[in-house]
DNA sequence: TAAATTGACATACGCTCCGTATGTTTTTAT
DNA sequence: ATAAAAACATACGGAGCGTATGTCAATTTA
């Protein structure tokens, strides 16, 4: 039994620091956090970060490495219980924008991810994000209902869009409205993208 | 004559500085930036930096003040050079695209500019590039072109897409191809915006 | 024009923080 | 049972930021 107790406590170490970290990394911004006190706080030492994650940037990786993975779950369910393909699609963008409003995934994941770690696109999980709404798209290329295109290019710009009005009505003094707005906006831009009727 | 001799002194000095900081930050990032060097460079010390910008954060701010007015220029430039108000509102785009794929404004503008002075919505520039589009789309559905719609939502859906679409362009490994897919979509996009014919 | 004051910038200091190098203890392997 | 290795703590050095203080030129005032 002690074979197993070795690992286990390695990974609840792993979980208690990148908790830690989700949580200073959120509130006071990634260069702001100090490892220090952030180790002190999951009841650990910096030996222990510099060991498991190598330095502050693996630690960060951990980080979105987990909150990607949560939001590819959000992702999904909003589309599966869509009544069609086109509208899954639709809520899958919705979704996004939702939780691109959370403070947490708007710092980590879209402020200074992209900023200590260069694009997106080049991280080790390739945001599983853009993976969703790429095959969502494809899919609807095949069935006909979208343009035949690229539909990397089309996700990429999509999912940009639905990033910049979170962004947007984060910082609006009146969220609710702008959503309106900015989901109104989203669904028509979407529409240039289907297939013209025959 | 001695009585401009100061005002222009300063003027020189904060010109020195902020053109050093640019090319600090294009090439090792803001954190990476280390002020001596940058100082150094500019042939002066720490000292006259805080004078006239305060801080780090500061010289972050006056650079993309003066990058974003660059940008602004630029994008009336190739909206003025085209046949119609909507050809001329794609071509702003296009140029957005462009000009974001500048390592320079890429890493500044794009990059380390929101995560340390957060979103460019609130600064104090508002990032006159927003402003620009959302002044175009406004004209677009006053003359009937462009359904009924809140201007600035539209504007900014349509500058993230650009966006995202300049971060991808720039990753890529062959970034001519992607361009021309690129801009593919962001034409289906855009064209979800315009009014149905009547 | 001479003295005083303000402004522009340099120098010096302390503090925090990161990364690494070196221990120490517990587990695994032989 | 002893050697090796892993997990984590402790200790050290270096870099960088911000501030406090100093200095010199330029502008103002008398």
């Amino acid at each position: 039994m002690a074979a197993k107790r070795r690992a286990q406590m390695v990974e609840e170490t792993r979980a208690k620091l990148i908790q830690a970290a989700r949580k200073a990394f959120a509130t006071k911004g990634y260069a702001a956090a100090s490892m220090d006190d952030l180790t002190a706080e999951a009841g650990l030492t910096r030996g222990a970060l510099y060991h498991n994650f190598g330095d502050k940037k693996g630690l960060l990786q951990a980080v979105i490495g987990q909150i990607d993975a949560e939001m590819v779950a959000r992702m999904r369910a909003a589309q599966d219980q869509a009544e069609t393909r086109w509208l899954g699609f639709l809520a899958e963008g919705v979704a996004y924008i939702e939780m691109a409003l959370e403070p947490e995934i708007q710092r980590i994941m879209l402020l200074d991810g992209p900023a200590v770690l260069g694009d997106p696109s080049l991280w080790p999980n390739q945001t599983a994000c853009l993976r969703a709404t790429t095959q969502t798209i494809q899919t609807l290329i095949d069935e006909g209902t979208v343009r035949p295109m690229d539909a990397e290019a089309a996700a990429r710009l999509i999912n940009g869009a639905a990033l910049n009005a979170s962004l947007w009505i984060a910082a609006a003094d009146d969220p609710h409205a702008v959503f309106a707005k900015a989901v109104e906006a989203f669904r028509y831009l979407a529409v240039g993208l289907r297939q013209a009727e025959s």
